[in-house]
DNA sequence: ATTATATGTTACCGTGCAGTAACATCTCTC
DNA sequence: GAGAGATGTTACTGCACGGTAACATATAAT
């Protein structure tokens, strides 16, 4: 389930079409225009792989298609993983302040 | 650069890692012995793609190797971009309310 | 010193994925 | 309805990655 949205995550290329998408929806045709040096399929895969993950929701307008970010997904990560990790942020500095105080007294 | 962080972050064996170094620091024979059905050198694998994203730091301990959770990049793509779409959280949820609303409207 | 323990290194295999091309479908405009 | 424009589908290729085995090195205990 939160493997798609880290998968989906994993890739530049799908991270900058979550950036187009983060102001307005945009048409498939305006992303392929953003990224001029990739393919129209390879961009309609990333759009799968982000609807899969549930991070893009896509929606037919006459011949076009219109593709909707939904961060809802990026925020369930980041409560339930990733905010456990940064809230001991501090006691993981220590550590290895503690670390690398260790390694000069060993010198 | 934050790109070697997102890829680490994505196979689910990686973040369980990173899970098992939040309270404390491991050996690594502490981490094989903690996912019994994974062989020893996988786990180093994993290891070393977390030491290049510099979400682990490692220090050797006599004939054992401490491996000690660095929160800080995490930290760092959660401030550098993630934060930069939860933050319109609200606002994509509206625009998919009025998507699934038009889409109500049309039937 | 010898042995057992813990880690490090190299090479290989199968799978999954990014990327592309060729072809198919659908919809607007005229 | 014919053609153009926009999107959808299938199949293929090269490469990166997860996983493993075999071998190598280092350190503690005896």
């Amino acid at each position: 389930m939160q493997d798609g949205v880290w998968k989906a995550l994993a890739d530049s290329s799908r991270r900058d079409i979550l950036d187009q998408l983060k102001a307005n929806p945009r048409t498939t045709g305006d992303l392929c225009n953003a990224f001029p040096t990739r393919d129209r399929c390879t961009v309609m895969k990333h759009l799968e792989v982000l609807v899969a993950a549930g991070l893009v929701v896509a929606e037919k307008r006459g011949r076009n298609r219109l593709n909707f970010l939904n961060a809802a997904p990026l925020h369930e990560i980041v409560e339930r993983w990733v905010s456990g990790h940064t809230a001991r942020l501090a006691q993981s500095a220590f550590q290895l302040k503690r670390l690398s105080e260790d390694q000069e007294n060993e010198l």
